[in-house]
RNA sequence: GGAGAGGUGACCGAGUGGUCGAAGGUGCUCGCUUGGAAAGCGAGUGUACCCCACAAGGGUACCGGGGGUUCGAAUCCCUUCCUCUCCGCCA
């Protein structure tokens, strides 16, 4: 959620910055939250002056009764009683103010960094940064999804048979090499300073909200039946979470966490020809990077974090390409983001394998997660996260990347985590 | 799942309708004291919003969450969540 600060002071950087999103009447939207707030503070000014005078009375009342004076108290209790009736309609007026506010900065992206790309097509997308040679092929090199059942490693059909579209079911070789994967990113992470967590991965209906999936974003997320529990789409909401309702100390900073977890989506509408094997799953593996850091340093840290993704890439040899999003590409809640996509070479795409943004204080706001400054004063901090990395989209460019004729080779980066340097048949 | 107890500020812990944003203690900050430290003494020490210059100052709300009774609630009522103890069940 914006800061109605940011918008109330920077009116016009508001303004131009939304205008990368492509969204036309973004003057009209911020104006109509400011005549809201506007309306607010001035119910709120007259809300409280009733309130003292009432709450004034109300004392005066109690004295009266103890210096026996009831006649006059019991006018008081008139007067008051016609106050705090006033009050309650201002109340409502208020409530219905607040709500409405709300609602109206909920339905407000983020204001996206002036370096942010301008355009509105995934194409548009800037490119920043190339890594690693295509690897040369066989003429007969396979996509993965034929890979996999060639060596048999990992088995849709048996994950239809238990759930359904989008649950594979990982196999010897295929299962180890997963875990292999997980236990390199954690290992990673934890070498360049990040804190490692295994939270839950069902979080209430708060918890949600918090991180923005929740109210707009239901179809996203698995919801538990009989219960406000959801599973998670990433460990980004239970890890952010952690620090809903908290205020830390400079010296905290920065906070930097990784986290391994399933996630777990549904993917409404998106289910296309397209999305083959383990381009898209319901549920798969992740390894996500968490920092909250001070206003001052958080542009730093995404760089930081950019590097540290580059790195896994490149011990893994996957080839790969940095992209600074366009306005139109960017997520919602984020101001920028840099994603990383592999080459896949058995079916000649790029792979999205890692999403790294910087929420600057569109989460905090809503988590309230503040820093008590040198001042004593408390701001905001800024949030940052990264897929470092998602799993089966680095094993399916791995698998496709390193097919020879009657195998497949791990990076040997990978081989003390598997214990083997080949799949074969 | 059954029975009971309880949720108060950074922490411990008073408070059963009025002057309680909340006693007392601990911690922390600043000052005095000291050669230095400890002890001691004094002052301060929550969050959000509103007025105002984001100053000083003032106001409102908040004692797990939500709702109610009352002129007035941390205190009474309803509801919900959570914690603890005992019993049962169980990886």
């Amino acid at each position: 959620m914006l800061e109605i600060a940011i918008i109330r002071d920077h009116f016009d950087q508001a303004v131009s910055g939304l205008a990368k999103r492509n969204i036309k009447d973004a003057g009209h939207l911020l104006s109509e939250v400011l005549d809201l707030d506007k309306k607010r503070r001035e119910t709120k000014t007259s809300l409280d002056s009733l309130l003292a005078e009432a709450n004034a009375k109300s004392k005066e009342i109690g004295r009266l009764i103890q210096a026996g004076e009831k006649e006059q108290a019991k006018q008081f209790k008139q007067e008051t009683s016609d106050l705090k009736n006033q009050a309650k309609d201002l109340q409502d007026q208020f409530n219905l103010l607040v709500n409405k506010q709300q609602e109206a900065l909920y339905n407000l992206p983020n204001i996206p960094n002036r370096k942010v790309p301008m355009g509105n097509l995934a194409s548009e997308n800037e490119l920043v940064e190339e890594w690693g040679d295509f690897p040369t092929l066989d003429e007969n090199a396979l996509p993965h999804w034929n890979l996999i059942n060639t060596y048999d490693i990992i088995d849709f059909d048996l994950g239809n048979k238990l759930t359904g579209a989008g649950f594979p079911v990982y196999k010897g070789k295929g299962a180890k090499l997963v875990r292999a994967l997980v236990n390199f990113c954690l290992d990673q992470a934890e070498a360049a300073g990040y804190l490692e967590i295994q939270p839950p991965i069902v979080v209430n209906e708060t918890s949600g909200l918090a991180t923005g999936q929740l109210p707009d974003k239901e179809g996203q997320m698995y919801a538990i039946s009989d219960s406000n529990y959801y599973l998670i789409p990433t460990a980004e909401v239970p890890i952010t979470n952690i620090y809903r309702d908290t205020i830390l100390d400079v010296e905290d900073l920065p906070v930097k966490n990784v986290g391994y977890t399933p996630c777990f989506r549904r993917e409404a509408g998106s289910w296309g020809a397209d999305v083959r094997g383990l381009n898209r799953l319901h549920q798969f593996d992740k390894v996500e990077i968490v920092q909250i850091n001070h206003p001052e340093h958080s542009y730093h840290a995404l760089d930081e974090m950019c590097k540290h993704v580059a790195s896994l890439l490149q011990q893994l040899e996957l080839p790969y390409r940095k992209l600074n999003l366009c306005g139109g590409d960017l997520g919602f809640t984020s101001a920028q983001t840099f994603d990383f996509e592999v080459y896949a070479a058995g079916q000649d795409k790029w792979l999205e394998v890692s999403s790294v943004s910087n929420f600057e204080t569109y989460q905090t706001n809503r988590l309230k997660l503040r820093c008590k400054g040198l001042d004593k004063k408390n701001f905001l901090l800024h949030t940052l996260n990264g897929s470092a990395l998602a799993i089966p989209r680095i094993l399916a460019a791995i698998l496709e990347n390193n097919q020879f004729l009657h195998g497949i080779r791990i990076p040997e980066v990978l081989v003390p985590y598997t214990g083997f340097d080949t799949v074969s048949k």
